[in-house]
DNA sequence: CAATGTGTATACCGTTCGGTATACTAACGC
DNA sequence: GCGTTAGTATACCGAACGGTATACACATTG
């Protein structure tokens, strides 16, 4: 009875943290209520309220959570080692894999990053988001010894080349193209030349 | 009175048209109620639903209306001549140029795009956005005769040029550079060495 | 002048919204 | 054992949700 019980309690909050995913995922943060998050979590209200203490607070959990997993992995491939093709490269897959491996995720995200801009959703994301333009920017900035004609452009470059890469991730999670190594040094390959030419 | 009166009833439809359409671009279609629309427009809700018959059928006006005007213009732009650069300038051109011409609409229109699957506001769009990706993929299908290894591959091609193509409007939305003709011409160089290469 | 049909408002429908006050259960530290 | 604390459920809050039944104002048509 003890252990059981202890599981259970355990496990409410990973549940309600998954459960919310997959719904804000399908149908949307604002089409979604709190009951039928609850419902699917198999728990009421007050529980709900007692882990994350709003829904916007659960939202950020969320994104909280997966967003470190993102930032782990992308602050060892934006490390400019010199080389930026290679550089690039690495990032473009580090994104491809992440995205491959947390769909569900990445879809949200994605919706959130294109929601109208007073929207909970966008507010919310946006602040899990900066510390990616950055890092890419900061890439290009590193890169600007190497290549003079990048010097005062290196944001527009961060800025496109993250939406390309999300452009292929659109394509890849509706199943239209893999998300591999292979598109990823394809869609490098095509980024460059806008740069370098 | 006669005059006023009846300026007043026409001008009805029209002003909860444009007063929807700001409020579902500023915050999102499922954060905004039906009685906000009609406060905003200054009539009550049997108005609105005498008109558009349910908040769906609100959104679908919406919609329609403004992509009508998108749809002529692609439809004359996207008419291959025989020049596979030119033509795309010539898309590239007309979405930039209507982009700023109807900067709401066009963020509205891309928040539905990349909006949850199963969500209200994608079922609408989707249904006037097919016509986007024939248009743009029998470009380059008209184009394989020319460029023999584009053979199979049209549809990747039509997808990824519009996604770049909104990455580049997300951008200009957001106030980050301007549509113009220069930025259209950059967009489509960049754009072809990842296909001729 | 009646009949009609369009457009509009008042008032209301049942449901769901996000959120909470209260109390109970059970494991934990003393 | 005994208080404390975390976790959970019952039951409820006022407000807002999308949508509508009814009635009325009025220009149009016979």
């Amino acid at each position: 009875m003890y252990t059981v019980r202890y599981t259970n309690a355990m496990d409410n909050r990973g549940t309600i943290l998954e459960q919310a995913l997959n719904l804000f995922s399908e149908r949307g943060y604002d089409a979604v209520g709190v009951q039928e998050i609850c419902d699917a979590a198999g728990i009421t209200k007050p529980t709900l309220y007692h882990y994350f203490g709003s829904k916007r607070g659960l939202l950020e959990a969320i994104l909280e959570q997966s967003f470190n997993t993102l930032k782990i992995r992308l602050t060892s491939a934006a490390d400019y080692c010199g080389d930026l093709p290679l550089t690039l490269q690495t990032i473009a897959e580090t994104y491809f894999s992440f995205a491959s491996e947390f769909p569900v995720f990445y879809r949200l995200q994605l919706a959130l990053w294109f929601a109208p801009q007073e929207s909970e959703g966008f507010k919310a994301v946006i602040i899990q988001n900066r510390f990616q333009h950055e890092m890419i920017m900061n890439v290009f900035l590193n890169a600007v010894p190497q290549h003079g004609n990048m010097r005062g452009r290196h944001q527009d470059y961060a800025l496109t080349f993250l939406g390309m890469l999300n452009t292929y991730i659109g394509l890849g999670l509706n199943g239209l193209t893999p998300l591999d190594v292979e598109l990823a040094r394809q869609a490098v390959r095509q980024f460059q030349y806008g740069i370098y030419s």
